[in-house]
Order: C-alpha cells, then structure tokens, then sequence
RNA sequence: GGUGCGGUAGUUCAGUUGGUUAGAAUAUCGGCCUGUCACGCCGAGGGUCGCGGGUUCGAGUCCCGUCCGCACCGCCA
C-alpha cells in the first residue's frame, strides 16, 4: 500500500497516528539544522518536517529533493509549534521517520501554483504539468460534477443515454465537417458529427422518447476563446413535446445546476423574442445583467439641418448612467472603437446631460437644446448622463450599438461575474440570407419547423417566417440552442427546395432520414447546451480552455502533442490519398 | 481571408531620441541559518533580443518581409 492519507485530510484529530503519504515535492525549505518539505496531492499540501533528531538517512535525502520530485513520506502526525491558520492542514505536520524518493524530477519550466508564472503558451505545451495546478484541478472537478449533476437530473425524468457514432457522413449545410478516409472505401470519406442531429431524430423515430448525450462534437471553423474545434454538448431530444416542453424541462435542468453547484435559485427565465433582443440590445444573445436598451429616435432626430442622421435608416441611442463627465479623450476613445473595422460605424454622436441639467452635444450646430432634450426624455435620461447614439443602415446599426453597448459596460464594471442572468429567446427566424451563395440559409438547422402560423408565407416571403426555434442565453453568452423539428416529410421536402437542393441531393444527403420518417415520426423538439461554455460560466471565467483538459490552441494545434501531424507514406498509400502542395 | 496587440535570461517583464559591458524579479546552483510556510541573508551561473533582409559609423530600438502567440471580425446549420 503507497499511502494511508492523502494531503489534504489530516487534522489535529489524527495526532500521533503513524501515517503514510505520497505526492509530489510543492517546496522544499531548508533552515539550516530543520527542513520543511511541502508534500502536494490533488487533495491539498501537507508540511513534512525533518529536524536534528530524524533518522540520518532521512536528513541526507532531504538535501537531495528538488520540486515536483513524486516521494512516499513515513512518519506521525504531530502538532505544529507554530500554525499556519491559511492552510487546512495548518495546525499540524508529519515528522519524517522515513523518506522513499518514488521519482525524481527535472525543474519545471513554470511555478506549479496557485499562480503560475508561466505563459499560456508555455503552460499549454506542459499542459500534464498546469494539470497539476490547484485552479485547474478545482475546474476539472467542477466540470465533473456539473456532468454528474446533469446526468442525475435527466435520469431522474426518464432520459436515457445513447451514445452515438462518431464516424459519420458528411453534410453539406453548417460548418465545415472534419473528415476521415477510409481503408476499406477508398475515395470515400466519414465525416465527424458537428453534432448528432439526425441520429437524435432517428432515435425519436426509434421511441427513445427522452435521450440525452454528453458528448464530443466536431466543426472546423476558426477557433476563439469560447469555440474549440472539438467541443462538449449535453444533447437532448424529446418526442412527443412541443416548444413549451421543452423550455419547461431545460429550465429546469439549468436551475437545478445553479442550486446544486452554485446554491442559488436564479427564477423564472424571462422569454424574449428574436425581433425584440435585435431592437433594444443589437444581440441574439443580450446580457440583461445592466440595461442600457436601445432608444430607437430616429424621427425626433430627423427634420433638421444635419444630413447623416436625415439619410439614416435608423438613429439609435443609449443613455449610460452617470457618464456625462466623459472626457474629450474619452469620447475620442470611444469613436475610435464604434470606426475600428471589426464594428464599422461611420462615427458616434454623443449629448452630455450635466447635472445642472445642461445638455450638450457633438451636434450642436443642428440642434437646440430642447430638441436634445426631447431625445433624452426618449432615453429617461437624468441629469448626469450620458446619450450615445449611432445611425445608418437599421439592421447595421443595431448590431454596432450591441457592440457598444457592451464596450460601455465592460467601461463601467456592470459585468459582475458573480450575477447570473439567463433568459430564453424565442421566435427565430427560420430562413437567413447569404449574399455570397444568392440562397436563404437554414438559420438553425434545416430540420426547424416553421411556426404553423407563418406557413402560409413560406413561398411569398420567406424571409419572414419564424420558426419554434430557441436559444438559452446566460450573461451574453449562448448556452444553448434547439428547435422543434419538422416530422412530416412533405414539409421536410418543402424545406430542402427552399434552401436550394433538388429533390436529388436531398435524397442524397439526407435520403435515411426522409426515408425513416415515412416509418411513423412522432412530433419531436430537442435542444443541445455547450457544456464547456456552461463550465467556464460557472467558473467565471472568460475562455473554455481552461474548463478542458487538453484544449487546442488558437491555430487548432495540440502544442502538447503537436497535432495535428504529417503521416507516412506508407499510411498514405494505405489510403490511395496522394498530396497536392499548396 | 482581415484588424489590433505581443515575441528580450528557464519564466514573467523593463529597456528613454538609434550610442559604453542589455537590466529587474523570480526560478536554478553554491554557502549560512532550529519554526518556516511567498522563509531570510550572502554569492554565482544564465541572452541567436522569434527568424531573414535593409537603412546607418552604429539597430533590442527605424524600415520591409516572414514565422509564432493572444483577442476580435469574417466564418461557426
């Protein structure tokens, strides 16, 4: 037996008790004629103590140890002379009867602390050693019990887990697929599931009426701080339900989370339509953390004298609370943000509402005072705020506020980690438009239902159809998204034309699924949440690396590992695949 | 594909207007130290300034190219 305690468990409780400890070496510090040893495990440090009176064997060995060398400690527990009350352990030490060096260890190339002093980079290439770090493990745990929680809850109502292959065909909507050759097929090719979509509908045509998947899913899109190339999804899918069903059960799983992992009872999910998160937030995924909606005053501004907001679509303004004592710098500042080329508006307008009650503007030559104060009553300013306002094309304009609007708020603090606001959208489009290819596109996925009341438009205005599509958003982050599905197949078919296949490439792609629907479909809705994302949000933290134990970089490169790599050509021939240089 | 920021000791960073031998902290190594827990004190070693080219009497510093990292836009049904 390697030990009889971890290093995080002993108290004052076990004074005297012969115990037996492994870990890993935090520290060592040597005062002369004493040594302490700081002895780590996943379960905490522990001090080791050798003094004058400890075996000599034992003082010679302690001069040799350096950090991270993995030891097996004999000796008691007994009470420290001096406590260190920060640590668990703190009231008490083990005094050394007998040191084994398990394995030695080279320096490593960073502090394994709380803190690291090492790059991201750098940490990322020994990931197996930031592993080691105390906030890393503490994510790793909160991830498997927020898994463990998931799986109780769904269990507990009926759903069931099937896994899914992983090995699949190709699709030619959404992202781009991961693709594996295959031996026995030459020029043939699987594709990684972006996610298992049709297999959870197959599944609803199976009658497994309640299933659920943790599980990988694979898209070959460039990366960011919250999308990884290969990701984890709580998958579901119910049978039976309609949009109600299922933001009823998910709201209840997602609440069941917040009370077991963080302890509080967030309430009731406020549901907002699409139309509306675009008109007061710019955003299909608002924060409704801090406020600062939109003020559409596009016609109290439009009649003067200054053409850019005449020849506006739409003026659109925000009232930050407090701000009207911005500096020129800063509001230069915050020009240059709204003209950078990732957001892209022509410039901004602001008006200062002092606290004398005052209001001044970048637009004064266009406007008198009372006209400015007619938009801050628009925006319920106070005295003491400030108005910022866009204008141009509506849509356009809508989403350069969003990016504002969050800019302010990051400005002002209002993003506290530790306040949680999550909330429903409802009533997505169905069909999006892309210039590129001149063809609507599935918003969601090609398998959405329209809304039955909007069928109708289907053929005259298909832009303009909603579907019973959702999105579970927290904070300004997209959880989660579903739909209720078509199930019939005539409609199915309706779908495919509208998005541009002939009735060939359907049956082509996606001909096993139209098929099983000719079988007996029950009506059917499903929704899939990005666990990792879940994760870092519970966490606090802003990217989902750190929720993942060996995530890829910002290139999709596994530094630790260096994947992705060339294979030989002997494997290549296996494949009959030669390579075309770029 | 694009925009921005960055790349200097093992590590994290500083380095002024282009000018002597490129610094600090930390880590590492050696010495001293009986209550440390970010131990303390004394000392030592440690540099292809990402890479290539250019301007210059002289480049870590300026210019061009390139590679890499991070954040973002496009993209992500």
């Amino acid at each position: 037996m390697y030990r009889t305690h971890t290093c995080g468990e002993l108290r004052v409780a076990d004074l005297a008790k012969n115990v037996t400890m492994t870990g890993w070496v935090q520290r060592v510090r040597n005062l002369g004629a004493m040594t302490f040893i700081d002895l780590r495990d996943r379960y905490g440090i522990t001090q080791v103590m050798i003094d004058q009176n400890s075996p000599d064997d034992v003082k010679k060995t302690a001069e040799t140890l350096g950090r991270e060398f993995v030891l097996q400690v004999f000796g008691t527990v007994s009470e420290r002379s001096s406590k260190n009350p920060k640590m668990a352990t703190g009231d008490i030490e083990v005094l050394c009867t007998k040191i084994n060096v398990l394995n030695a260890a080279i320096t490593p190339p960073f502090t394994i602390e709380e803190e690291s002093d090492g790059g991201d980079e750098l940490r990322m290439k020994y990931r197996y050693l930031d592993l080691r770090r105390a906030p890393l493990q503490r994510n790793l745990m909160l991830r498997h019990k927020m898994a463990q929680s998931i799986r109780n809850y769904l269990s507990n109502i009926n759903f069931i887990e099937v896994e899914t292959p992983v090995l699949i065909k190709s699709t030619p909507e959404g992202a781009r697929d991961f693709v594996v050759p295959s031996r026995m097929s030459p020029t043939e090719f699987y594709a990684l599931p972006q996610s298992p979509q049709q297999l959870k509908q197959l599944l609803m045509v199976a009658g497994y009426d309640r299933y659920f998947q943790i599980v990988k899913c694979f898209r070959d899109e460039d990366l960011r701080a919250d999308r990884q190339p290969e990701f984890t999804q709580v998958d579901c899918e119910m049978a039976f339900v309609e949009q109600e069903d299922i933001l009823n059960t998910f709201e209840g799983l997602t609440r069941h989370l917040f009370r077991e992992v963080l302890g509080f009872d967030p309430g009731e999910f406020p549901r907002m339509p699409y139309s509306e998160a675009m008109e007061k937030y710019g955003s299909d995924k608002p924060d409704i953390r801090f406020g600062m909606q939109f003020n559409n005053i596009t016609s109290l501004a439009q009649g003067k004298e200054f053409a850019v907001f005449n020849a506006a679509e739409a003026v659109i303004a925000i009232c930050a609370e407090g701000c009207s004592e911005f500096t020129r710098k800063q509001l230069d500042a915050l020009t240059e943000y709204v003209k950078r080329q990732q957001i892209g508006a022509k410039g901004l307008v602001y008006v200062k509402y002092g606290t004398d009650g005052s209001l001044k503007s970048s637009v004064d030559k266009f406007y008198s005072e009372d006209d400015l104060r007619e938009w801050a009553n628009a925006c319920q300013a106070k005295p003491g705020d400030l108005l910022l306002i866009l204008s141009g094309e509506h849509d356009k304009t809508l989403v350069q506020m969003g990016a504002l609007r969050l800019e302010m708020a990051r400005q002002l603090g209002l993003m506290d980690k530790n306040t949680f606001k999550p909330m429903w959208v409802v009533d997505f489009p169905l069909l999006e438009w892309n210039e590129e290819t001149s063809r609507y596109h599935a918003m969601h996925h090609p398998f959405t239902s329209p809304k039955p009341e909007d069928i109708s438009m289907l053929d005259s205005k298909p832009g303009k159809v909603r579907a019973n599509a959702y999105d579970l958003v927290i904070n300004g982050v997209e959880i989660g998204g579903g739909s209720v599905r078509i199930f019939d197949s005539a409609l199915q078919a309706k779908m495919f034309s509208l998005l541009g296949f002939t009735p060939e490439q359907a049956e082509y792609q996606f001909g096993f699924l139209m098929n099983a629907f000719k079988y007996g479909a029950p009506p059917h809705a499903g929704i899939a949440l990005g666990f990792d994302r879940l994760v870092s949000l519970f966490a606090g933290l802003d990217s989902i690396r750190d929720v993942i134990a060996f995530p890829k970089n910002n290139s999709g490169r596994d530094v630790m590992m260096d994947a992705p790599s060339e294979i030989s050509a002997e494997q290549l021939k296996e494949l009959c695949i030669s390579l075309v240089k770029k």
